[in-house]
RNA sequence: GCCGGAGUGGCGGAAUGGCAGACGCGCUGGACUCAAAAUCCAGUAUCCUCAAAGAUGUGUGGGUUCAAGUCCCACCUCCGGCACCA
């Protein structure tokens, strides 16, 4: 026999619907403190929910039970991630649109949350698809197009034929398609690109700002990739064209025996001698064909061509050789490089292929060998610089080169501009408009630009979005003109919609503006966004680059979105595999309900381990704490009948006040600290000890029915019933501890020798040193460890332990 | 290769430099039962022992300290991320 979850679970959920329990005020409580509590939107994938869901759900949903009870004003909002790929690839192989898959989704997603009996306040769920939601998505755009943040460009792109789109870089893993692993190459095409590379600077410094792991910190540093160094320029010998090259060590100028540019490089063309001119087209194109793959897993051996001219190094005049090699990379710095083989890795390797001349400019301090060393030493054999440790050379090189008007100091990021369009239906459509081939913004009274509807989602194959193939949606007029024009047919990226949802949950009806000033104001930033470490760079790179844009267009009041950031930790099957559908693996919450209840899989969530921790399923482990909620069940009630024990009532000892304030404390704490294992664990242990108890006193019952709503919030609002009480027990005040209450009148002292445990003594609270020590020579087995030998030292730390060290 | 994180019983895990293994799972024994399930009670790191006592023990090797899972140095393994960014 078990407690009746199944009948418990339904009869809140439907309570606290009914009864809007959860509701935040539109008009914001300036009088009271405020928690913004955010989960990372899910895609509603017609999967439904995993496991892995839940576990960030339930956490955050702790934390805002708990503050609701601590007093705060709390916003904690659900919605939907819901344009995407999937429902686009179901439209195509079934003919469904994708607004009825993605609908069908979103509300078996929202009945299985409800099963779980999230806190949510569910009036102000949003989805990336409604036309309400990315009219200001749209709207968005236009500020950053304004702003000179968004423009077009003929770019190579990440081409996936299977998938007949292009791809954002980082939707390319090994040279294929992160979604379904198809091969990705390279094509140039028009593009909207966002300038985020404007913003490196403050996306990097501004992570000063805010509480986030440092692993995460550190990802996206390395992702923006700030690297300091000086642009230095060369002349070409007999033309009068100037190759400029990116280096982070001008100091090793003098060593630079080659140079290599990229081969996509703009001066190619134009410096190739007549004699290399077939040779290295033949090794441009195949570096085109080459896909990142080829480029970067195939990099073994390194390639490329001498392009039969001769560059003069400016600081001693000298000629060296210009190759062209795909080493290099066309998208960062300037496309080409002055090559130091004595002291760069890869240009040690290219010199060793090429038999090209290795020249040492940098002696290191340890005596070490100076060939391929690549730290800070000496400048040797560079006659401007020489003896000048390498920061020392850096800086008199860079002036040098600056005052010859030869170079310049220069900041360059790895961060590249953000290619910002798809060429797919299932997406935001862009506010613009071509009239006579120039792109033009459509004014903001133009929104939303929706959708139409189409017969088939194809992707033309071309390149173009099935958008295209649509004649009546592709061809309209200016609306300020009147001039035929056409319209944009790409889309946006997924990420766009979950760049700013965090916003709309503030003011998710606003008819007039993204979100409403004072409500931004009161309600930002968000205090605590839990969700996967999968988007730690990007999603979050995204959303703070559009936070800033936005902030400068002074609509949102604060630098960063997100002041605290936590990453749940994965779930793996109970094969410590990853979940997955083709390893049998996956568990689904739905059937874990069904067995044991909502309340128990929330608390197992919890129970497995530290947040942040990844770990493994086991559904013993579930029983384990579904046990502890039939416990607790019989702490107070009967069964059989559900009635109110007879038992509870009663005045509390002053050992169970004890056992119980105990247990506050924990359970506070470890609240506060997100550690929700060790808060469960110390109600574990209250039950353990409750249950032997023949009285259980009616407000210790109380306060343990409090301490437990955040985690297993059906169980105790029923419990809070039968024990009397009318109301929701929601914002009921959370139980302080009373640290009155945790003295007891004995304390039990360790005694070690020499670190070693030999015994324990138990005396009165506040015995002093003396006492112990004589107490704990009364111990026959520390007696036997320090006969024959003297005490050299007695170290107590009062209250907790004694040691004594003998000889 | 570089950057993060982690290594503790049979398993998940717990420990402000101060009793290693809380809590849970599993297992063993007992109570209840005609029996089983459920529930309750006791035990459960390893070695040696009837037991007590003792010895050993937090990836490995050193070090600091009265005292180290915790701090320092070197290394090994696993996980995550990045990876020709000049």
């Amino acid at each position: 026999m078990s407690y009746p979850f199944s009948q418990i679970e339904p009869k809140w959920q439907a309570f606290w619907q009914k009864n809007k329990t959860f509701r935040t005020p539109d008009q914001p409580d300036s009088g009271r403190q405020k928690f913004y509590a955010l989960d990372m939107f899910p895609y509603p994938s017609g999967a439904g929910l995993h496991v892995g869901h839940p576990e960030g759900y339930t956490a955050t949903d702790i934390i805002c039970r708990y503050k609701r009870m601590k007093g705060f004003n709390v916003l904690h909002p659900m919605g939907w991630d819901a344009f995407g790929l999937p429902a686009e690839q179901y439209a195509i192989e079934t003919g469904t649109h994708p607004r009825e898959t993605t609908q069908r989704n979103i509300d078996r997603f929202r009945a299985q949350l409800q099963a779980i009996g999230f806190s949510y306040d569910w009036d102000r769920e949003i989805a990336t698809t409604d036309e309400d939601y990315y009219r200001w998505t749209q709207w968005i755009f236009l500020k950053l197009y304004e702003k000179g943040l968004a423009y077009q460009a003929e770019v190579p792109v990440n081409w996936c034929p299977a998938l007949g789109t292009v791809l954002a870089n980082e939707e390319v893993v090994d040279g294929k398609s992160e979604r379904g692993g198809h091969p990705v190459i390279r094509k140039p095409m028009r593009q909207w690109m966002l300038r985020i590379t404007a913003y490196a600077e403050r996306l990097l410094a501004d992570l000063e700002l805010v509480d986030w792991p440092d692993s995460i910190k550190e990802m996206q540093r390395n992702w923006i990739g700030r690297s300091e160094g000086a642009e230095v320029t060369f002349a070409v010998r007999g033309s009068d064209a100037k190759v400029v090259v990116f280096t982070t060590r001008p100091d090793t100028l003098y060593g630079a025996t080659y140079m290599v540019l990229s081969p996509e490089h703009a001066l190619i063309e134009q410096l190739t001698a007549p004699e290399q001119r077939s040779a290295v087209k033949a090794y441009q194109e195949a570096a085109a064909r080459k896909s990142d793959l080829e480029r970067t897993e195939l990099q073994k051996e390194k390639t490329g061509i001498f392009i039969g001219a001769y560059a003069i190094n400016p600081v001693n005049g000298e000629d060296i050789p210009i190759w062209i090699a795909d080493y290099v990379l066309a998208g960062y710095g300037t496309g080409a490089i002055m090559a130091v083989p004595a002291h760069d890795e890869r240009d040690g390797a290219f010199a060793q292929t090429f038999n090209l001349p290795v020249r040492v400019v940098v002696q290191p301090t340890d005596g070490s060998d100076p060939v391929g060393f690549v730290g800070d030493g000496i400048a040797v054999n560079s006659p401007l610089i020489d003896g000048l440790s390498t920061p020392d050379a850096k800086k008199k090189i860079t002036a040098w080169l600056e005052a010859e008007g030869l170079g310049v100091a220069r900041v360059n990021y790895k961060l590249r501009d953000w290619l910002f369009s798809r060429q797919r239906y299932w997406g935001e459509p862009f506010p613009v408009i071509f009239v006579d081939g120039e792109p033009k913004p459509l004014s903001p009274d133009q929104l939303p630009v929706r959708l139409p509807e189409v017969s088939s989602y194809k992707p033309s194959g071309t390149g173009e979005s099935p958008l295209a193939t649509i004649p009546e949606w592709l061809n309209t007029t200016d609306p300020a003109t009147g001039k035929p024009a056409l319209r944009e047919t790409n889309t946006m990226p997924q990420w766009a919609g979950s760049c700013w949802y965090y916003l709309r949950f503030i003011d998710p009806k606003n008819p007039g503006a993204p979100v409403d000033p004072a409500k931004e104001k009161y309600w930002m930033p968000v205090d605590l966004y839990v969700g996967g470490a999968e988007h730690a760079v990007l999603h979050l790179l995204y959303s703070r680059f559009w936070h800033k844009v936005l902030f400068d267009c002074g609509i949102v009041s604060t630098k960063e979105p997100f002041q605290r950031l936590v990453n749940q930790g994965m779930i793996l099957g109970e094969d410590n595999q990853k979940m997955s559908k083709s390893r049998g693996n996956v568990v689904n919450p739905d059937d874990v309900i069904r067995e044991y209840g909502a309340d128990s899989l929330r608390l197992y969530e919890m129970f497995m381990g530290p947040l942040e921790a990844v770990k493994p399923w086991s559904m013993r482990g579930v029983e384990g704490v579904f046990r502890f909620l039939n416990r607790a069940y019989r702490l107070m009630c009967d069964e059989e009948t559900g009635a109110l024990l007879p038992a509870v009532g009663g005045d509390a000892t002053s050992e169970q006040l004890r056992a119980l304030h105990q247990m506050l404390m924990k359970v506070g704490d470890d609240i506060e600290g997100l550690r929700f294992n060790t808060a469960i664990s110390a109600m574990m242990e209250f039950t353990n000890e409750a249950q032997k108890w023949t009285q259980r006193p009616h407000a210790a019952m109380d306060a343990f029915v409090l301490a437990l709503s955040p985690f297993a919030p059906h169980l105790a609002e029923e419990l809070w019933e039968k024990l009397g009480h009318s109301n929701s027990l929601a914002y009921e005040p959370w139980p302080k501890y009373d640290p009155a209450r945790l003295v007891s009148d004995t304390m039990e002292i360790p005694v070690q020798v020499n670190g070693k445990l030999r015994g324990k003594v138990i005396v009165p609270v506040g015995t002093a040193q003396e006492a112990i020590l004589a107490a704990a020579q009364g111990e026959a087995s520390v007696q036997a460890q320090l006969s024959g030998k003297s005490i050299r030292k007695v170290i107590y730390v009062p209250g907790r332990l004694l040691n004594l060290v003998v000889t």
